[in-house]
DNA sequence: TTGCCAAATGATAGTGACTCCCAGAAGAGC
DNA sequence: GCTCTTCTGGGAGTCACTATCATTTGGCAA
């Protein structure tokens, strides 16, 4: 509340929820790898995590956002998008802030593959894939809030939203796809194509 | 199975299933002006519609299906798609085939009308809005085999998929904004502004 | 009309995610 | 040390949804 910059934050008890909210993701992700989303029952989950199922909920409101919860790509998009300038073209601005996603992501070695193992995750239950959307329509805000500032128009006027659900529409797409994809390949490349693909066949 | 034209169907058990799905849903929509969508219990319907539980099942796999089963304006969007020329560029036959769209539903007079009650229904209630892109993913396949022969690329190319993704966030956000909107609107004027604003700004 | 088969229905007993509530434990501040 | 707040565990309950089986009902031919 009062210090948000801190890494590691200060007091005991925020320490140990964040722990705890850890393992619960842990206990949750290992049992995910041995019998699958589905099958696996959330008393069991909170068992393991050393947990009752009380607790369990008070840290992930349903069972979708053990997955889900995790920062979406779509908000580290909004603010490399909020960096770029005002003037510059909707598709050119997105093509560098992804770009500078993908770059950020690959400071950290292994992580970008890490996310596209979520996404198959995410592709692969469609529990949690109807749920992608709404999980993406939080940073949707940040995203829009850019968008309506780069056309001039208000946050909740038809032109921002049908702009904001056609970058997002895509870009789900794109993640998708990336999660049935060999490891090897370049997510700036996909970047390329996609929106190559928008830029070519979505203009007067 | 032998005869799908009919208008009427002819044997005595599907006249018989036809009514009874018409019977359970009227009676929900009676039941959800009443007290609203998530207050109105499955039981509760089945019971005004004169059905065990179980059939209620047997007809509509969830509650959330009463609202979404219904044809969805999509279907007819890949329809009309379909008879617009090929080599039209792809936003263009999207905006005739819409137009097309909105003329044959005004030709039942109300039907527009209450097509947009329905999605102020949807856009009201949470846990039916976010099964939406679910609900437009099927007849979404059909948009995606008409734009894949548009841009000559295969349906399952990232390219296809991310320009379906893209059209139908688009349309979505679309009919939301439709939804919160006064009867009088223009449909076709709607349309109109969200394909412009698609074509002025994801252009290269 | 009769009788047989297939399909539709109803009743019942589950399952599992999720909620409410309350009593007790544990960290924070004095 | 002693309060005050917050977090936790346990238990009872809700409700959408599934599985099973006996009964009914329409379709069809003898």
């Amino acid at each position: 509340m009062r210090n948000a910059c801190s890494v590691t934050p200060q007091s005991l008890r925020e320490r140990k929820k964040l722990r705890t909210r850890r393992e619960i993701r842990d206990a949750a992700y290992r049992l995910f790898a041995e019998q699958g989303f589905e099958a696996t029952r959330i008393d069991r989950i909170a068992a393991e995590a050393n947990v009752s199922t009380s607790t369990f909920f008070r840290y992930f409101p349903t069972k979708e956002d053990l997955v889900l919860s995790e920062d979406t790509p779509a908000r580290p998009l909004s603010v490399e998008l909020a960096a770029r300038p005002v003037d510059e073209p909707v598709l050119t601005a997105v093509r560098h802030a992804i770009h500078a996603c993908v770059v950020s992501a690959e400071r950290e070695p292994g992580a970008l593959e890490r996310a596209r193992q979520r996404m198959e995750l995410i592709a692969s239950v469609p529990s949690v894939r109807d749920r992608l959307p709404e999980a993406m329509a939080r940073p949707g805000e940040d995203l829009a809030e850019s968008l309506a500032a780069r056309i001039g128009r208000p946050v909740d006027s038809l032109e921002t939203r049908v702009l904001v659900g056609a970058v997002l529409g895509a870009f789900r797409e794109a993640l998708l796809h990336w999660a049935g994809v060999e490891p090897e390949a370049d997510a700036r490349a996909l970047t390329d194509r996609t929106i190559d693909t928008l830029a070519r066949h979505l203009s007067a």
